[in-house]
Parts: C-alpha cells; structure tokens; sequence
DNA sequence: CTGAAAGCGCTAACAC
DNA sequence: GTGTTAGCGCTTTCAG
C-alpha cells in the first residue's frame, strides 16, 4: 500500500481512501491512485483491513456434509445470495460428528466472521455456548424442530415425516416398512422417523419392519437394505425412507424383481432430489428447496449486518411440498 | 489474550506461546494458560496471527458452479483431504464468468491464502497475472489440457471426448448426434466437444446434428434438446451429451417415447454420476473421480506446504474410466 | 480534502 | 523459561 501511495505521490492514507472510494477524497486522487494500484498490481490485505474492525467480511458456514447434494445445494444459495455483496464464505464440514462440529466452528469463530450460519439446532453445550458468545448474527438452518439460539431457516422435520405419512394412511397403505441411514448422527433425518412413528401410532398402524444403516446413505445401501426388508416381509406395501437416494436404490431393486411400484409396493423418500425425480412419478417424496433456503439464511444474514435487530427470535418456514407422483393415482393395495 | 494472560497470571507472550503449545513454554504454563483460556471463553484471533506472518491458513478454491454435483465432490475431497490439517477453505464461485472469476480470485487472494485451488486451464491475462504474483501454491484442477501455471490435477477433456466417440465408433454407430449446454462458457464441456468431433472426422464420419443450448445443463433442458434432435435426425442411432445429466433427461423422453436404449439409440454422458447409473446400464459415461481429483489438489497443496519445492510443473491424471453399460452388449444397429 | 499518529491482536526477535 | 519491544498492513481518529 506503501507503494502505492509513493507510485501515485500521496499519503498512504489518501491511498487506502481513494481505493475504498471513502466520500472524503478528492476525484482526481481515487483516479490516480487506483492507476497506481492496477499498474503495481496490489492486492489489498483483508487481514489487515479486518484487524481494525470488530468483524471481517468473512461469512462461516457449517455443514455437515457436502457429498450429500442436498448441501451442496445450500451452500449454492448461500453463495447465490452472498454474490456482489463483498463477502466471503468460510467453510467447514462436520460429517455429522459433534466434536468435529466443535473444531470447526471454533476454528471459523476465531477468523471474526461477519455472521455465522451452522446446520441443525442440536448442538452440544459447549459448541452452543462459543456461537453464543461470538454475539454475531447466527443463523440455523434445515431445521426448526429444536432450540433456536438466533434465528432458524428451515422447517420441522417431525412434522414432515408425520404428515408424508398421514397422507400414505389415506392412500391406503398398511403394511409399513421403515428404511434409514445414518439415523444416530443426522438428527434431522431422526426426527422425520419419529414423525413417522408417531402418524402411525396415532392410526393404530404397527410398523412391520425397520432396517437401519449407520453409514451415510447411498444408492447402493438403498438397495441392500431393501432387499433384506422385503425378504423379511414381503407383503409390505410401503416403505418410508430417510431419504431419496436410498429409496433410489430400493426402486433399482423393484426394477429388477418386478415389483409394481408404486401399485404394490410404494417407495417414498425425502427431499425432492433429480435422482428420485428421474424415474418419473416413482417415488414418492417431500420436495424441499434447500437452494431456497441457502439463500434466505444468507439474506436473512445480510440483512442483519445492515440493520441490527434486538427483537427477533425469526422462524423462518419453508414447509416441504408433498410429492406423492404415481402413487397419486396408484390402486389401493388389497382392493 | 490479554485477560488470559492476567488471568493466567502470566505476560500476554507465555500466554500466546502456552496456547499454541511452543517448545519453550513450562509445561506448569502450558496448563495454567489453557485452564485460564478455557474459563474465560477465549477464542483466538487468527487475522491477527496471520497478520505477522506471510500467509493465512486459509485455502482459497474457486469453482464455477456449485449446483452441479460434480463439484460438490470435487469440494468434498478437498475438505477431507484438509480435514485435521488445521487450514480452513475460503471459497468463490464464478458461474463461469471471467469476469466473476477474476474478482473472486482477487477478493481470495486479499485473505493472504496459504495456497489456491482453482478451476480449470483458461484464465483471461489479468486473472493469471494476479494468480502468477500471489506466489503460492497453486493447484488448477479438472483439466489438463491447456497451460498450468503450477500444478494440475484432472485429466484432458478433449482426450476424453475423442476416446470415448472412438469406442462409440467401434461399437457400430454411425448416426451420431451431439447436445450440448453451456459450451460457451464452460470449456472443459467445449473440450470434449471438440475431441467428439475430431473422432468422427477422423472417421470420416459426418455428425448428423447437433443441439446446443447456453444455459447450464439441466435434466429438463436434456429432455427438451432431445425431444427436439429426435425430431430433426430419427434414424440417429447415438447421442453424446456435454454431460450425464443432459443425457438422463433424455433418457426420460426415450422412455415415454418408448425408443430402445441402448439398442436404437445409445445415449452417451460424462461424469458417471448417481443420476445416469440409477437407470442402470442405460447410460452410457465416462466416470470421473472429482472426488479423487479434489482430494489430490488439496493434498498436493499441504505437500507444498511442508516441502517448497522449486522443479514439478506435475500434471496429475485421473484418466476417466469408460463405462458403456448395456451398450457393451447392445446390437449393432441396422444389423 | 489530506496527512500524521495511534492501534487493531498477535507473534518473532531479542533481552533477561 | 519468560518478558519486553517492535511491527505485521491497514484504518480510525484527529489536526491541519
């Protein structure tokens, strides 16, 4: 920057206004200096720039995982939302294991980011007590269920699984089965399975069978673990799974095998994803718009830079859409 | 820092050496700052730290595009690769605008990253003049095809697209079609593009039509494109699309249109994603490891890291393997 | 409108 | 081993 200033015969300090084009700068010096600037090729230092401030312009973001599409998505609308506004994400993974989440927020917390956004709201307490104290805008997203430290941009994953299985109890389905992965660390996908459970226990329906994976979901486990629960019970005439990639991989199975989707057998998943949508109508999902939330949780956050709210405790709602595809017009099992 | 110090009862240094674990530090120090930190809250500040040395530990990695699987893996490998290693990733995306690119770079660059991933082998002067001063480690990725400044991690494109037409050629094809999104902007599509035609050409082969669109691919757009080649050129017998998504949406068209894939019509992706290999066998791919490739970049980095070294100009090769799936067994057609 | 001085929070270098 | 001093590169005062 010293260079710089010397390059266009100013003070340092007339320089580092003439490039921010502070209001306080004659015009003739911003040209001149941002001349010298791009003839030296200078590039600024945010570091340094950030040092003098409370807050840098840098945004965390924390997921759990990014090989998930769904968070690739998120963190498409974050950067969406983000773009021209002159920040930058931050970002950590966690891969769903608490203590790494720690580490990671932490680790972001100590580059005195603008604002923070983190998955979930189950969040040990010490993790609960460092976003606390970093007193930043923080905004968690995907889910609403739990408790909100600052604001929350997503929805309730009970209520999603309750009510995808209400609507299967009047399509007239009886014989469910349950499918999951990664039911122990996703807490979001536990808690659609709880939704699950409880719509069924309100009808008085048993749940046949449940086959659980602790790895992260795929295709592949899908279709493994399909295959062991409809030779366990294969008069099931719906499984619920905790989501669309594993139901992708059940239906690979019923191709093969010659099982009537969605006429016998329904396969229902979650999120709305190109996967379970590329065999048109064949399963059934709740479609929702990670993109969409990204970019609020962003907005939302821009938003708070500019105008300091006190009151807010936001629950921002974007309720899954119900995707129920051929199983709209399927037949009722048993009739 | 300060009050950690007093409260440690020891000067602002020991406690600084104490906290980052120094070698001259008594181990009753050690404790005695980590115990204080720990009480108050204490979280560090790594502008400041960073401000006294040369670099950051943070990674600059730019992608064109996020929404696009593809790298979201390539983003997930680097993640895991820098998992544990103490460097946080700072990312931009530039929707493959050079422009975008070029400020992205510059705003990343400003963070005084340790090192920079970024997209790709076409980079306008100014955007290359930037990268070339920074003077870090700099890893480009995807491609291999054009000029590497430092290291490159991913595989020709071109080759890509040339090997795969040829294996299409020596399957029997002769009617070939090519669709496309978003050649203009996105190169390493383009490049395969043009090593599809160099193929044919060598072959003697004439393309029969070609369908391009400028929006980034999609499975709707994919349909859309075909629906429209179909009607233009029905006696195709062989689709290469710019990617597997565009070829799933395609595959949906043929499906309701009741068109033998792989049989009548082989239709030919890139990638080798979920989407196209969930039909199993009918979409025909060359899979690529981006998880592999972003791994590798982020490894070679913290291999820079600890070992500068002076001679490498690598080029690191993912060669990608061709999957035809069912067209490893398809008739030829007019035979 | 411009410049000089002070300091953001931390650490490298040098004393003690 | 530990503390003191100086300074990383920038920006926020405050004087001119």
């Amino acid at each position: 920057m010293k260079d710089v200033a010397s390059a266009a015969g100013v003070s340092t300090m007339t320089a580092s206004r003439g490039l921010r084009g502070a209001d306080d700068v004659s015009e003739a010096n911003i040209q001149k200096v941002r001349q010298a600037a791009k003839e030296i090729g200078y590039v600024g230092n945010h570091l340094a720039a950030s040092l003098t401030k409370p807050r840098s312009n840098l945004i965390g973001v924390v997921l759990p995982n990014l090989t998930n599409v769904v968070f690739a998505h998120v963190m498409s609308g974050i950067t969406q939302a983000l773009e021209g506004k002159g920040y930058q994400p931050v970002f950590g993974v966690t891969d769903y294991d608490p203590e790494k989440e720690y580490e990671v927020v932490k680790n972001i917390l100590s580059w005195r980011p603008a604002g923070m956004i983190v998955t979930g709201t189950n969040f040990p307490d010490h993790t609960r007590l460092v976003l606390k104290q970093a007193d930043i805008p923080l905004i968690q997203i995907m889910d609403t269920d739990g408790e909100v430290i600052d604001s929350a941009v997503g929805f309730s994953h009970e209520k999603a699984g309750y009510d995808m299985t209400k609507t299967l109890i009047a399509r007239g389905r009886k014989k469910f089965g349950f499918i999951g992965c990664n039911l122990e660390r996703d807490f979001r996908a536990a808690k659609r399975h709880a939704g699950f459970l409880r719509a069924l226990n309100e009808a008085g329906i048993p749940l046949k069978c449940e086959f659980l994976d602790n790895e992260v979901s795929s295709v592949s486990i899908g279709r493994t673990l399909a295959v062991q629960a409809l030779e366990t019970a294969p008069d099931l005439d719906c499984i619920y799974f905790s989501n669309d990639d594993i139901a992708a991989g059940a239906l690979c199975h019923c191709i093969d095998a010659n099982i009537a989707v969605p006429d016998k057998l329904a396969l229902v998943g979650f999120n709305g994803m190109d996967i379970a949508r590329s065999f048109p109508g064949k399963i059934a999902t709740s479609v929702t718009d990670r993109t969409a939330i990204g970019a609020a949780a962003a907005s939302l956050l821009l938003e708070r830079f500019s105008s300091p709210v006190l009151e807010h405790e936001d629950r921002i709602i974007f309720e899954p859409e119900i995707d129920l595809g051929d199983l709209e017009k399927a037949i009722e099992p048993g009739s």
